[in-house]
RNA sequence: GCGCGGUUAGCUCAGUUGGUAGAGCGCUACAUUGACGUUGUAGAUGUCACAGGUUCGAAUCCUGUAUCGCGCACCA
């Protein structure tokens, strides 16, 4: 008899919930379990995918379903394989990222800043945001169908990667790549922390480009956007093939600058570009990375001039304690009146614009923490090609070698092209954040060191000043604590070893994971699926971080996927309110449709669109599948479904040559990731072929075909659909699964870990 | 400035070593009370951005142009 349900058209809404919680049941998302239970071999290979953590933000949008929906039909389908298949979830902290929002909800409701609440309390109010996040992601993600090994869970900012934290930072403290140092950084006013070169965000916006002397007597004639800032320079830099000022070179002038004095020497460098502006060059040491190098060639000092808050800390009544930008008007209006402005100029430029909270960086010289990029140091131990065990190298090398030598490939290819050249161009990576949201740096000081953030000029590492890095504050009377925690992706860095047991697991003699421990059997992971966006942010940050604290890559290939867009092609965001919330397509049209319209078509890479059309047109492929079940089962009801059949006649051998061709074509195309093919090919085969071919031409032979021949093309039938269902079931989990719930070849066992067809 | 992509049917996009152009959606016509509210059959629409070159043969390889976009840097 036919299960009523098959009668009425698949309803997605009744049926997801249920059958994700049978699968949770089984502990198969577990694959220690799968192997207890007898359902994949003890000796299988494994297969290890681990979840790129979503932000503890708030709520799960478009993108994150897309991934949810590419890792998960690669995870089922190679634990459908046989393989040791681990999908490892959890969720990312994201420090600046969360504080800034709890922070921006705190002063809309209540009216107040973070320091008014003090570290603790906001911390408190951050945490209950984080865990609210949390319960409502995962409630998510299972809506999506992932399949997971929850028991594995794991948080960027949990116990246990705390401990990996603190001891990656403590060997690499003890490597001298970790190092404290007074540098111009990033400064965020808006968030009040310094922030990494990858967290700037530009933004092209018109200025005045002012040309001017500063002063009457003054030989030489500057240009700058940014007036405000001259009131701290030291030097005019020249080229020193500039015959235009060579005669000045070497000499100094004292000049009162808008109420400030100043003592400038004119200096020859070679960075300086005769071409640009009036070949001379205004170094402000404290206010730009650029002039502080200058500086630095050129032992000049530097005088900081803007504080924290973007507001200037010299000068008289006219500037003292302004805002940037209206001491810049002031300072142009002086200019102005002294009869020293040249020329004004309307120009383009890049404003650097902090990612999270978009405050305008102010280039500040502030005294933080630094991973250096290009210093050498002896790696212990490696599995990496062309890096030797003991050999000298630097971060930026393993890097670069970890993706040469073909260890780690990335799809799409050109997307390595990408990766080298961020390489070439990279600089130290500053990893210290003034904010409370996050790993504490595990650094204590004593005597002389000042907390920061007091309105001192600069705080310096004195000889005075002991400091201690260690996974616990040391012994004795008078230690500090470093008040700074750290860029997130330090903690994100550590992501694919620190969540598999990482440091515990290690052994100390041999520089190797212990055997039989997680991080022997599931690292080094298979696929990093993940978006192009965070190519730099992430994935080559693990890479650095795997290589030197275990010596191997993350990872064996990386797949990045595009950014979801609605169908014109504009980002999704709240201010457009574009957004499709991937919640209500499951809702609407079930996760099975949502995660169709997600893959077909969409090539790694390649930004994707999506539109409620699209989405529909797969709710109606789901019914279909649905509606073929109940046709093949109606017409096939006087057959028993027969594992072992031989019978076949001639035509429906091709047919099987047919099926199985296909099945292997949509094999390798999972195998080559090619995820966006297979499941247009899947979709093709059920529908084209099988829907509108193969059973419209069964229906003459299964009522007018001899008894052989009726056979043969009940089984088929059958056959077909029981393959149908295996192979559909990676892309659409849930009507596969329910359907198979219905089936006499089902055998009370679960779809989701029925072997593949092996051909 | 350095680097990387895209340009194929009305729309969204495939096209895996070079061999007479593909899919979905949409459109047109016909059929169908049906396993299918969500069906089937047939059909139309393409100088594969443009111009050269290599080749027996180019959407595919090379050179250049246009145009859209992305990353990095500069931003005195």
């Amino acid at each position: 008899m036919i299960d009523e349900k098959l009668l009425k058209p698949y309803d997605p809404t009744t049926t997801e919930k249920r059958i994700y919680e049978m699968w949770e049941d089984s502990g198969f998302f577990n694959p220690d379990v799968c192997i207890e239970k007898g359902i994949i071999a003890s000796d299988a290979k494994p297969y290890v995918i681990t979840l790129p953590p979503p932000n503890v933000t708030g709520i799960l949008h478009m993108g994150h379903a897309f991934m949810l929906t590419l890792e998960d039909t690669l995870i089922r389908y190679h634990r459908m394989k046989g393989f040791r298949t681990l999908w490892l979830p959890g969720t990312d902290h994201a420090a600046i990222a969360t504080q800034s929002r709890v922070e921006k909800n705190i002063s809309k409701e209540e009216g107040k800043s973070r320091y008014d609440l003090g570290r603790e309390e906001l911390l408190r109010r951050v945490n209950e945001f984080a865990q609210n996040s949390h319960d409502t992601i995962l409630s998510q993600m299972k809506i999506f169908g992932s399949s997971c090994d929850w028991s594995r869970e794991a948080f960027t900012l949990d116990e246990k990667r705390n401990f990996a934290v603190r001891t990656a930072f403590k060997s690499m403290y003890d490597a001298g790549l970790i190092t404290r140092g007074h540098r111009v950084v990033n400064w965020d006013p808006k968030g009040q922390t310094t922030i990494s070169d990858d967290e700037i965000i530009y933004e092209e916006r018109k200025a005045n480009f002012y040309t001017f002397k500063y002063s009457k007597d003054f030989p030489i004639t500057i240009s700058t956007t940014r007036p405000e800032t001259k009131v701290g320079d030291t030097a005019v830099a020249v080229h020193p093939e500039d015959p235009r000022y060579t005669e000045f070179v070497g000499k100094e002038y004292d000049v009162v600058f808008c109420g400030v004095p100043i003592h400038i020497k004119i200096i020859a460098d070679n960075s300086v570009e005769k071409d640009f502006g009036t070949g001379a060059l205004g170094v402000t040491p404290a206010h730009s990375k650029i002039d502080w190098e200058i500086a630095k060639r050129h032992n000049l000092p530097y005088i900081q001039v803007i504080d924290e808050k973007s507001r200037m800390i010299v000068g008289d009544e006219r500037i003292l304690g302004k805002k940037v930008l209206e001491a810049r008007e002031e300072i142009v209006r002086w200019l102005r009146e002294e009869n020293l402005m040249i020329s004004e100029e309307e120009v383009s430029q890049n404003v650097s614009t902090a990612e999270r909270t978009g405050g305008i960086i102010e280039p500040l010289p502030k005294l933080q923490w630094f991973i250096a990029v290009n210093k050498e140091f002896t790696i212990p131990y490696s599995e990496i090609n062309g890096i030797e065990s003991g050999s000298t190298i630097t971060l930026k090398e393993i890097m670069r070698k970890a993706v040469e030598g073909g260890q780690i490939e990335i799809l799409p290819d050109y997307f390595s092209k990408t990766y080298f050249h961020w390489i070439d161009k990279l600089d130290d990576w500053c990893i210290s954040r003034q904010i409370w949201y996050g790993h504490r740096i595990p650094v204590w000081y004593r005597n002389k060191f000042k907390i920061k953030n007091e309105k001192s000029k600069i705080e310096n590492t004195d000889s005075n000043t002991e400091t201690y890095c260690g996974m616990e504050a040391p012994e004795g009377e008078g230690w500090a604590q470093d008040e700074d925690t750290l860029d997130t992706w330090f903690s994100s860095g550590l992501w694919t070893f620190s969540t598999l047991g990482w440091p515990q697991s290690m052994n100390t003699l041999t520089g190797k994971p212990e055997k039989g421990s997680d991080l022997d059997i599931y690292h080094p992971t298979d696929v990093l699926e993940t978006g192009y966006e965070i190519l730099f942010f992430w994935v080559a940050r693990m890479i650095l971080m795997t290589g030197f604290h275990i010596g191997t890559i993350p990872f064996k290939k990386v797949y990045l996927h595009g950014t979801v867009r609605d169908a014109k092609g504009r980002k999704m965001s709240k201010s457009l309110n574009n957004g499709i919330d991937p919640i209500d397509v499951a809702d609407k049209f079930g996760a099975d449709a949502g995660r169709m319209a997600l893959m077909v078509g969409s090539a790694p890479g390649i930004d994707t669109k999506i539109s409620e059309d699209k989405i529909k047109g797969y709710k109606h492929f789901a019914n279909k599948v649905w509606n073929i079940s109940r046709f093949v089962l109606q017409n096939t009801e006087d057959f028993t479904y027969d594992e072992n059949f031989k019978n076949w006649t001639e035509g429906d051998i091709k047919l099987i040559e047919i099926q199985n061709t296909e099945i292997e074509n949509l094999t390798q195309e999972l195998d080559n990731l090619k995820i966006h093919i297979a499941s247009d090919r899947v979709y093709q085969y059920i529908w084209n072929d099988f829907a509108a071919k193969i059973i419209e031409d069964s229906k003459p032979i299964l009522k007018d075909g001899t008894i052989d021949e009726k056979n043969s093309r009940a089984q088929f039938l059958l056959h077909s659909l029981r393959k149908i269902l295996i192979v559909l079931h990676p892309f659409m989990p849930f009507v596969t699964e329910e359907l198979w719930s219905l089936m006499p070849f089902s055998k009370n066992k679960i779809l989701m870990v029925e072997k593949w067809p092996i051909i």
